[in-house]
DNA sequence: ATGAAAGCGCTAACAC
DNA sequence: GTGTTAGCGCTTTCAT
């Protein structure tokens, strides 16, 4: 029986070279490609001792050489260890992987804690060509964190947070939160409410931050009375608690304003089950819609979030920049989608 | 200006040595924490300078010298580009990310083509020095990339099916698919019912064959009527179409067994539209409940997948099967556990 | 207690 | 057209 702790041996340049006596310059040229002034026998004589071999090029050792990679990283900060249940962070990453593995790199995937970015895996060594990144956090946190990982000299692409300042060779992509809130915004004045309930989630997010300013930007100065509560999204059951209880406490508000679908879901099924008819009594709007994900009924009004096109974009931009050696962009909006539904 | 098309310039050990007038072998040394024998006033000097230089270890020269990468790949088959949005893959791959991070080792994520294996970046070169697998498909498709993933000579954790046969190097970890249905198939005989309808997602799965299974054993002996719906569920419309159809077509059934819960959300929706009753004329059941996105009304019997837990296993036993040198198990089932509802 | 040196697999500049 | 060779950063053995 064959040992199995020992690493299994692979064949290697040297070993391709003697079986079709060439040099292992030439069978390097033949393995990526360059076959200028070569002979068509030597090039198949090579070819041929690769796949028998069935040699595949040692990552480390090009790597070394080349001072190149072939990988992203990806680091999220979010301080549940559940963080891709969050349904914008897996369409991104879904986006981030697919577009990656298309153009023949690798993903590396780490949730990092905000405390110690340096622990991570992706940071500790040079593992990445590139760094892309989400963050969470108040906009201090989220600034100091970026220091620290802007001190790798990565070159990074910042998902849904606006261009930070003091950073060199980064780029920002996200959604038009802003644009999105005040849009939904919009469409809830036309019920002419006079109090509104903001639901937002515990954890601090800059696109979260956004679209409360998209609402307050149209909604207070249209005389909407706009108050805020903050849950665990965490513990649905709390959520709905939570809730339950404000409302419980105070005067029914107008249109309760989810900032995104999970909370808006709560809101529905809290009210109805305080005897509340949705939308007639009390109207809800959520954020973030995603195909398959968004609960069936009520349909819900919200917005649909271009994660994954992020994804794709931000894979795109770090990958250009890798290979061209500057952003094509430094910062790219993307805009949102209103989405009709009947608890408005 | 800096050219930010030229490799950042990171210190290397040599640097380092240099910096604090030792040898690289010491500086080395002090890195791997191996401090035997060496004066304390050296081993600061040494700290001192890597502290100044902001030293971080080349993983490249590293994994060349040790022929260990540390890092763990994970390849996901699923035609869909969207293949994150499964919970079930989602929870798993959070459980596989965390426990890999906590041990100091990186993890690499790609979806693979099943046609074309070998084109993952993953594959392509050593990039990982363990695999963990999570496969669809046939038993027949499924058999044959796993043969030729075998040929990669990594060892393995293969997730969600049973031991297959002809590979070395393997071990298994899954749910009790099998054992949630025949509970499951259980409760719903307390119904007494003489039609069920299974509804099954297009896309085979080896652990909805094991629910579907599962429930054949309990229900047919019982003298239950299972017939087989099989749709799309990349398409939530397309769904409730089809199901729709499907109903208006036959006699009612008496209950309806999602393969999982989101299948079992259309069932429903469907069941509500058409002016049926849940539970009182026909029974839904689901399958692979997972906090925070389960849907909350009606609350669905259904059962708890611990597809985090698998993750973690799974990142463990590959992790100790690296250090060690052999797996401590070839096969593990974990057991799941019903949830009840007011939807049977 | 510390250092010198070999060599992991690969690429590319240059020699023939 | 093809081969020789230096060296990327690191670990480890063996001298001293």
């Amino acid at each position: 029986m064959r040992d199995l702790s020992a690493p299994r041996k692979v064949a290697t340049l040297r070993e391709v070279a003697e079986a079709a006596g060439v040099s292992i310059a030439t069978v390097s040229k033949v393995v990526n490609g360059r076959f200028e002034g070569m002979t068509a026998s030597t090039r198949e004589r090579v070819e041929a001792a690769v796949r028998e071999l069935a040699y595949r090029p040692n990552r480390a050792g090009r790597s070394l050489r080349s001072a190149r990679q072939s990988r992203i990283g990806m680091l999220i900060v979010d301080p549940s260890p559940r963080f891709l249940v969050d349904p914008f962070i897996t369409n991104l990453v879904a986006g981030i992987s697919n577009e990656v593995s298309m153009r023949g790199y690798g993903l590396l995937l780490s949730r990092i804690d905000p405390e110690e970015p340096e622990s991570s895996y992706i940071v500790k060594g040079q593992e990445a060509d590139a760094l892309a990144v989400l963050l969470s956090g108040t906009a201090p946190e989220r600034e100091h964190l970026l220091a620290r990982l802007a001190e790798l000299r990565h070159p990074m692409v910042v998902f849904q947070q606006a261009m930070p300042g003091g950073v060199e060779d980064v780029c920002t992509v996200r959604q038009d939160d802003v644009g999105g809130a005040r849009q939904m915004a919009r469409r809830i004045l036309e019920r002419r409410p006079s109090r509104a309930l903001c639901l937002l989630p515990r954890q601090r997010w800059p696109a979260i931050e956004a679209r409360l300013q998209g609402f307050e930007e149209v909604l207070a100065p249209a005389g909407v009375t706009l108050s805020q509560l903050r849950c665990d999204e965490g513990d649905m059951e709390g959520a709905l608690d939570a809730l339950r209880e404000h409302l419980a406490a105070g005067p029914l508000p107008d249109v309760i304003i989810g900032t995104n679908d999970r909370l808006a879901v709560v809101a529905v099924e809290v009210l109805q089950a305080m005897g509340h008819k949705v939308p007639e009594d009390v109207g809800v709007s959520g954020f973030n819609a995603f195909p398959f994900t968004t609960p069936l009924r009520p349909r819900l009004a919200t917005v649909r979030s271009p994660a994954y096109r992020l994804g794709e974009l931000g894979a795109r931009l770090l990958i250009e920049r890798i290979e061209q050696g500057a952003f094509a962009t430094r910062e790219t909006v993307v805009p949102v989608e209103l989405v009709e539904g009947e608890s408005l």
